[in-house]
DNA sequence: TTTTTCATTGTCAGCGCTGACATGATTAGA
DNA sequence: TCTAATCATGTCAGCGCTGACAATGAAAAA
């Protein structure tokens, strides 16, 4: 193998496909870039010549050309393993359909300020667009900075500002509706929460709904208790922590926890056997998200499905399709899977 | 926001930047690239132009000058999402530290060939080089193909050909051996070994170190059970469906299992409950990698502990950090983690 | 003082491609 | 038949940057 530095093999130009080809460079151009208006023959020879000589797009110097990077660019926060790896199976699936490559930047909550990881990051990747996931597609700050530098982006979920730009979203009040009339049906009555960072606008909008179903069903909004999780390492530890602390301080043991994401709700499930409580008989628990570990833990966990990857696909749609950007915002339904915890 | 085109405001160029601070775009760019012999005075007078007109390098024309792309790619195979996150994450790390990009590809492994996503993706990215974790870090195949192009690559946890690369790895095998060990000083007689595909050469060198260990304690190697799991959608759900194949096909059960990786192992164990086992007492289960759902199972999952994000650190230092070719194979320690499976 | 050295800065071509425009060859329309 | 429209292809500048080399001037050595 070779170190880094100037490419060993110098690899073929749209020149060097055109002398071979007999024709002019801009010529083989047009058929890379599927451009009408070149003859089948024509089209032909150079397809002939481009495989002869194994060319390859330069990339670069079709940017500069072009002013266009054909990279999309993101975000990857810590919330959750899971749901990193379902957005970034959508994103670079759509990626590769629509032919950009997916240019993927760390995000750690604590330590960073979006804008900068922005600013000294992601921005010198000179993207055509950014796809941003809760919780930095609701930062006003890198909002600004985007419109600043002219650079397109579309939010998933984004909890606030809803017409700020193209979004994708699913139906996540719909589902957690559903959610509190389960629990509700269910015979439970005291509702506790363990709520994701406060910067995730989307959870937010969650929380709300939940108070909102259960007043519309005669309960007491009010009496919800609510644990808001302190990022750590582990996001599950996080929950484990959170419910602990929400079980011990509460007066009386709620019946019920909606927790932010399936990790965070598997925490919770440590921490009430912790406290010897048996679930679903004392208290019930429902996450979000329907990762696969939803399924893997005893009892399987009654959880939200939305469709990620999905709404990640339709995300880097909506900028790299030329029809795309008319479409205008996209909701996308969720559902509510009932298994053993409630 | 805008849609995707022609850039919205033209970002300033090195030649912005000269003018204002009264210089040539040369003396900029020695000054952007940090390079050495530019006098304090002209350097801070232009830092002050840089920060005034918010300057950027334009990736785009610095790669097509200098044939570099600042780009370090990499498959993302499906085998479990916490490898992923980990391996993204310490990549993701080492990339800012070294002033590069991450390009992602997904591989999804039973449908495609690597080579041909390399070709019709990956290449026309156009990356100053590839980091390849298991098991397209075996593929000969590809690595013929990246060798053809004179495209650096660096292989994390190669199973074979050590020598072909610069390498980054665990040492699985002092682990394994750990492992074995502690489930025989447990008692354990009887093994079985739920396995990874066939084309994950580490794993395939992982079962090996597994029954050499057990031959050296006394054992029978030749007694070890084998079930490979059938790639699906979910790789637990792949270790349920072949533990109960294994469980139901041996003729006397075995008293312990080692698995693929965690996930799998999860998997097994959930297999083993639907056949009224219990875990550890009639089954002891033993997974690898130390995701963090290893401990939220239950009871929590006893694993050989690798460095994951660690490895691919590493591996993208061999290729951004200057000194790092000279530097040759890394290994970095493992550790067994005992839990409560076993 | 004169010559040499070397740190600092500048000049310029050209990386590979595409957009704007020009040209020549056909075909359709009058 | 002649003109206009259309298609197929070519020409060329220049995107923003860096590498190779040149020039400048001040300090060091002779």
């Amino acid at each position: 193998m070779n170190p880094i530095g100037p490419a060993v093999k110098k690899p073929a130009t749209l020149d060097d496909v055109a002398a071979i080809a007999g024709v002019s460079a801009k010529t083989v151009s047009r058929v890379v870039n599927r451009n009408a208006n070149v003859s089948a023959a024509t089209r032909e020879r150079i397809e002939a010549a481009i495989r002869e000589t194994g060319y390859r797009v330069n990339q670069a110097a079709r940017s500069l050309a072009a002013s266009r990077s054909f990279l999309i660019g993101a975000f990857m926060p810590h919330l959750s393993s899971f749901y990193f790896a379902e957005i970034f199976r959508g994103a670079a699936k759509a990626c590769r359909q629509y032919g950009y490559h997916l240019v993927l930047e760390e995000f750690d909550h604590g330590a960073d300020s979006v804008v900068d990881r922005y600013e000294q990051g992601l921005r010198g990747a000179h993207c055509d667009a950014l796809i941003l996931t809760p919780p930095v597609c609701d930062d006003e700050k890198l909002l600004d900075a985007l419109d600043r530098d002219g650079l397109p982006y579309v939010r998933i979920a984004p909890g606030e500002q809803l017409g700020r730009s193209v979004a994708v979203g699913a139906d996540e009040r719909r589902a957690v509706e559903q959610l509190v009339t389960h629990l509700w049906d269910g015979g439970r009555r005291r509702f506790a929460i363990i709520a994701g960072p406060a910067d995730h606008a989307a959870a937010m909008v969650r929380e709300r709904a939940f108070c909102n179903a259960l007043g519309a069903l005669g309960g007491d909004p009010a009496g919800v208790a609510l644990a808001r999780i302190e990022l750590n390492e582990s996001i599950a530890e996080a929950g484990r922590i959170a419910t602990l602390d929400l079980l011990r301080d509460v007066g009386q043991l709620p019946d019920a926890i909606f927790a932010f994401n399936d990790e965070v709700a598997i925490g919770a499930m440590a921490g009430i056997r912790e406290l010897g409580r048996s679930i679903p008989e004392d208290i019930a628990v429902a996450g979000f998200d329907d990762s696969y570990i939803a399924q893997l833990v005893w009892p399987p966990l009654t959880t939200i499905h939305q469709p990620i990857a999905d709404l990640a696909f339709q995300a880097v749609r909506l900028v790299a399709d030329p029809e795309g950007f008319s479409t205008g915002n996209i909701l996308l339904p969720t559902s509510l899977v009932v298994r053993g915890t409630t």
